[in-house]
DNA sequence: TCATGTTATTGATCTGGATCAAAACTAGGT
DNA sequence: ACCTAGTTTTGATCCAGATCAATAACATGA
């Protein structure tokens, strides 16, 4: 038995294996030692920890050095829906900008380690800095764009559609980050699945074990493995198990 | 029959009566001006005209003056979704910013007015004036907002709830821009509708006609009178038309 | 090891809204 | 005023996925 030391997996930005997926991105070296020296690494989030709540100050970005943060709205009436899932790499916290007061909450699934990027400070070094301005202008138009597509999957695709869109969401995601397309770990539930795809977790399970039966995936709990990345494709966008056939002029 | 001359309608940005819910909200004199010099008033569109297409390079951003933009992603199977539509002081061409390249259609649905931004020089005055680089964070994030709860509207309610939610977000925008809450022309299809909330163009019409029986609300064609505000309210909510009894324990 | 709570699978039934169909209405153009 | 194309309403039927229900598998800790 071992402990992972999260404090030294990373020491700053300019050796940090995600640098070229996270803020940093496409600044030169003098800039991203400004940006490194206004980054807090803190302590990791354990499965279950919240890091911020509706209500709570805008204070810092996140961007996620390991685990998995979903972000999630919640209604008046006190229905959850979350709006994502958030990998190494990806930055959680833009929710705050609007009103400098989060209304999402971002919870970990996994334990999770996170580099807290203070906005007063980001912003200030902005100004001096126009490259990493427009960084946070880019993931913020990333982020828009992230929720177009969502909203496309949900409203235009059936469940098998919205499941296999979603896997290869994950399997892009993890490639971009080195690891396989084609192997990995889920790291949320079929229920938490369902509620971010607009389906109840019956129907995830129902829809995996489809895609299994039809050989493009295998599912062993939280683990997948895509067999068909190309049929797996196609299964977004298809009409529904078409079983339809219609007679040639007869 | 007259001609309006929409190039004198506003002149500029300091006596604009929308330059407190558009980008100079919360901008001082001398800031204003300098946004005011880059503006570029556009010749109005008509109905059906397209303000940009997927693939256009991303140039401006652009302040609805007069009438209604819809904005609209396509799938790669080529049905289209419906983002959003803006009014009056609302910013479209926010997703151009990811890619400097457009991904969504802008399209008029009304003969409308529009202010060009043009973004280079738009970013170049932002880093001078870091008041207006912050207000285009606010409305991004305002942007990602609506994004959230139009999420929360598709997956989390039912036909009459969406159409209710969509009416009152209607009113509450007229509002702010002066005109009556409780009555307006809706300047969207039915089957527009019924793609922004992910219902068919029937169930819309089906819906709406059901808020009108239950007196809630009058429809005369593309005109809705609200009838009783608070009770339209609680039909975004409810779990269904509730004839649904429960017996007290006997 | 077993008890306990959580998560996942699988089956049976029900239903809100989609789909199919047709009529009524509207608006633009000539 | 009429014609034509698009939009909206209304009705009848159907189905994907929700809901209800029960079991199975797993994780965690005593």
């Amino acid at each position: 038995m071992y402990v992972i030391d999260f404090t030294k997996i990373k020491v700053n930005c300019e050796n940090c294996t995600l640098h070229e997926l996270c803020l940093p991105h496409g600044l030169t070296q003098p800039d991203l030692q400004r940006l490194d020296s206004i980054v807090d690494r803190t302590q990791p989030l354990h499965k279950g920890d919240v890091l911020f709540r509706p209500g709570d100050r805008f204070l810092n970005l996140f961007s996620v050095r390991t685990g998995c943060i979903k972000l999630t709205i919640c209604s008046n009436e006190g229905e959850e829906q979350i709006i994502g899932f958030y990998l190494p790499g990806e930055i959680v916290g833009l929710d705050g900008i609007e009103k400098d007061i989060h209304s999402c909450t971002a919870t970990a699934l996994d334990t999770s380690s996170l580099c807290a990027i203070p906005f007063t400070n980001l912003s200030s070094i902005c100004k001096e800095v126009p490259a990493l301005n427009e960084r946070i202008f880019k993931v913020m138009g990333r982020e828009l764009s992230h929720e177009n597509r969502l909203l496309l999957t949900i409203t235009k695709k059936h469940a098998d559609g919205r499941i296999a869109t979603f896997l290869l969401s994950l399997s892009a995601r993890f490639s971009r980050l080195g690891y396989s397309a084609t192997e990995f770990r889920l790291p949320m539930s079929r229920s938490e699945i369902g509620n971010y795809l607009g389906l109840t977790f019956e129907t995830v399970s129902r829809s995996m074990n489809k895609l299994q039966k039809q050989g493009l995936i295998t599912i062993n709990h939280k683990y997948i493995t895509i067999l068909d990345l190309e049929a797996l494709r196609q299964a977004c966008s298809e009409p529904e198990s078409s079983n339809t056939f219609k007679k040639a002029a007869s």
